[in-house]
DNA sequence: TCGTATAGTTTACATTAGTAATCTCAAAAT
DNA sequence: ATTTTGAGATTACTAATGTAAACTATACGA
């Protein structure tokens, strides 16, 4: 059982940069993100220090910065909290309701089914 | 604009009992859930200093409980959020991952479509 | 070589959340 | 009338989160 890694909410923008682009220096991740520098760097250590994303050395004390914890793996970790605790673990339930809020239409959802009938 | 009130996880268990059945008494609101009573006693009255739970006096010292934030109110506003955060706002995108991720079927997805169409 | 910019470290502090024990005092029981 | 019970109030404490200033020491530019 691999305790689970918990992202913040200030912290997953930063996760994001990462994702989408990993191996890189805090002042990359940090341009192009908006927020006090020294709340990200509190930020992008306390990531570290969870295990959620590694720090490789270049020079001595400068590094590289990659994600741990996969998107997959945090978006799935996400989504089955969030539909346990909102939906009591019932993903037709969410799905109802998306539809009932008309977060969804039935065009959206023929797109879907389509696209699983192609595989 | 209203000021958003957070429900948090640990008083979630409350409200879903509040929005099940309402103008409980304490009582009738714990039993039937676990946790330490000092613990409900707590997050029940978390709930109402928050304003999510109104308590009416019946004698003097004692209170029946109700819900203030409705049950479809939490959940659209939690459903919002969420989606904002993880999936960037799209509906689609977050289905899209249920559906492969084999959270939902296509049987799911064909059911509910039906159920528009009736309408 | 020396100064400086700055990546990274340390420290700080308020707020929310989770958990729970203890106190108070009226209503109910005897 | 007195005791007991228990609903609600008060107090407590830790951990996580959001936010950010101050400090340190090196790599790079002048």
């Amino acid at each position: 059982m691999k305790k689970q890694i918990q992202i913040a909410d200030a912290e997953l923008p930063i996760m994001k940069v990462l994702w989408e682009k990993d191996n890189l220096t805090s002042p990359e991740i940090f341009a192009g993100m908006d927020g006090n520098i020294s709340t990200l760097k509190t930020l992008l250590q306390r990531l570290v220090a969870k295990g959620a994303v590694r720090a490789t050395e270049i020079n001595s004390r400068t590094f590289r910065y990659s994600p741990i914890i996969t998107r997959d793996e945090y978006t799935n970790a996400s989504c089955k909290s969030f539909m346990q605790k909102v939906f009591d673990g019932s993903a037709e339930k969410m799905l109802l309701n998306f539809v009932k809020e008309d977060k969804i239409s039935r065009k959206d959802l023929q797109k879907l089914l389509d696209m699983i009938e192609e595989e």
